[in-house]
DNA sequence: TCTGGGGTCCTAGGACCC
DNA sequence: TCTGGGGTCCTAGGACCC
């Protein structure tokens, strides 16, 4: 098969991102061990750690207080996602100059389809390579590259790369290179299909290929199907160019329980405040508003309404979310740890409807708050409930307590 | 050790319709 | 008067990923 009709999937990964840009940022980090996440006294967990601090056992989605448990000499840094964000946004805008074909699986990892760009590169492994150069050579920041044939064998061969590395999975070589992979390695696999899987005595994907297709399919439903499938490096699954999110959402974990029912809400219309300030930046209207809460036993609830209009307007959102929400808290006796809203079933424009008329005020005030806290920060502008969160907030900054997003003055 | 925030996708069950 | 079956929509919740 010669370059030209043969696919070819890119996989790449930024090592340690959030890391590795707080050392970028702050190079005094260099080769100390570094979680970013929150600070040790803070509820929450590592998002991401250096490799260093991997060396000590921390790993992302610890909980802070073990990480330091474990490293107490570790930097920690509660990380700033806008700087991300930017740093996220030059990753593919470089990516995009190699090929149309990118797909954003997150902030730091995306899959390239080189197969139409075929006549543009002699061989796809120079070009891969040469991608990877240019990447840490730009952003300075190191990643970790796999190729194959398809996307799940793309990103296992990355995950072989790690760190730093490039990694290839020919065609012919795709058996020898899946056999001993550990099932921990194939995504989707998290902890409770892992239980199931190894009680069965399958740990090697090489296990797994005994297993009937049935049989999965009883076990694991859909995803048992691509189990079958994606186990033997079978995946026609094409690399997707989204244009439109699924949902957009907003959520705080409180450092501390909250019962106030005022003070909750005015952190609600803080969150949609949020919410619908991305909305609006993102041209999307939604037809589904959903409100979450999680108690201090830690049980997750959530209500959800479908509206007929699609709503973008913090009006709008903010009222519907605070019906939701209250029934929502006062059945239960509990108080809060959390509480979040999320916006889903989005579409680009907003439908004219026959019976509400169009609310040229309220976007023309959205779009004017908009702008006013795109240049002078979110804080520079808020609304009489959420300056009810601020004395609130400097009161108790010191001591730790209750918020901890800083987001109200960024 | 005491459990983040932002996402995607799937499933089960009830309402409703024909 | 005690009753089917299939399809679709909607809600709530959960597994999983980075």
């Amino acid at each position: 098969m010669n370059a030209r009709s043969r696919r070819f999937i890119v996989h790449i990964d930024i090592d340690a991102f959030f890391a590795a840009v707080e050392t970028l940022l702050d190079p005094t980090l260099k080769g100390k061990p570094v979680v970013v996440g929150g600070l040790p006294h803070e509820r929450g967990v590592a998002s991401t750690c250096s490799y260093e601090a991997r060396r000590f056992g921390v790993h992302s989605g610890m909980p802070l207080a073990k990480a330091h448990e474990l490293c107490p000499q570790a930097v920690f840094v509660r990380g700033n996602h806008q700087v991300y964000q930017s740093f996220s946004e030059a990753f593919f805008r470089l990516l995009r100059e190699y090929t149309p074909d990118v797909e954003e699986a997150s902030l730091d990892e995306a899959y390239l389809d080189l197969s139409r760009c075929g006549h543009l590169y002699p061989s796809f492994s120079r070009a891969a390579r040469g991608l990877k150069a240019r990447i840490e050579r730009d952003l300075g920041l190191a990643v970790s590259v796999g190729a194959g044939p398809n996307k799940i064998l793309a990103k296992l061969a990355t995950k072989k790369a790690k760190p730093g590395g490039y990694f290839e999975v020919e065609p012919g070589g795709e058996e020898e290179f899946l056999r001993g992979l550990d099932i921990e390695a194939l995504p989707g696999i998290g902890p409770k299909s892992q239980v199931i899987l190894r009680l069965l005595n399958v740990h090697r994907l090489g296990d797994l290929w005994g297993l009937p297709r049935a049989s999965l399919r009883a076990l694991f439903g859909l995803e048992g199907e691509d189990l079958y499938l994606q186990s033997r490096g079978i995946d026609a699954r094409p690399v997707v160019t989204r244009v439109t999110p699924k949902s957009v959402s907003r959520e705080t974990t409180f450092l501390r329980d909250i019962w106030d029912t005022r003070l909750l809400l005015a952190h609600l219309a803080y969150l949609c405040d949020r919410l619908t300030l991305a909305l609006r930046q993102g041209c999307l209207y939604a037809h589904i508003i959903e409100v979450k809460a999680r108690y201090s036993d830690f049980r997750t609830e959530a209500r959800r309404r479908l509206m007929i209009t699609p709503r973008q307007e913090m009006g709008d959102v903010f009222r519907i979310a605070r019906e939701l929400f209250l029934p929502l808290f006062e059945g239960s006796r509990l108080s809060l740890r959390l509480v979040g809203v999320k916006a889903s079933d989005l579409v680009r424009s907003r439908p004219r409807s026959l019976f509400e008329p169009y609310s040229e005020r309220g976007e023309r005030l959205g779009a004017a708050v908009g702008e006013v806290r795109d240049k002078y920060g979110f804080g520079s502008l808020l609304t009489a409930r959420e300056r009810m969160l601020e004395p609130l907030y400097s009161l108790e900054k010191e001591r730790g307590f209750v918020l901890k997003t800083a987001s109200l003055t960024r």
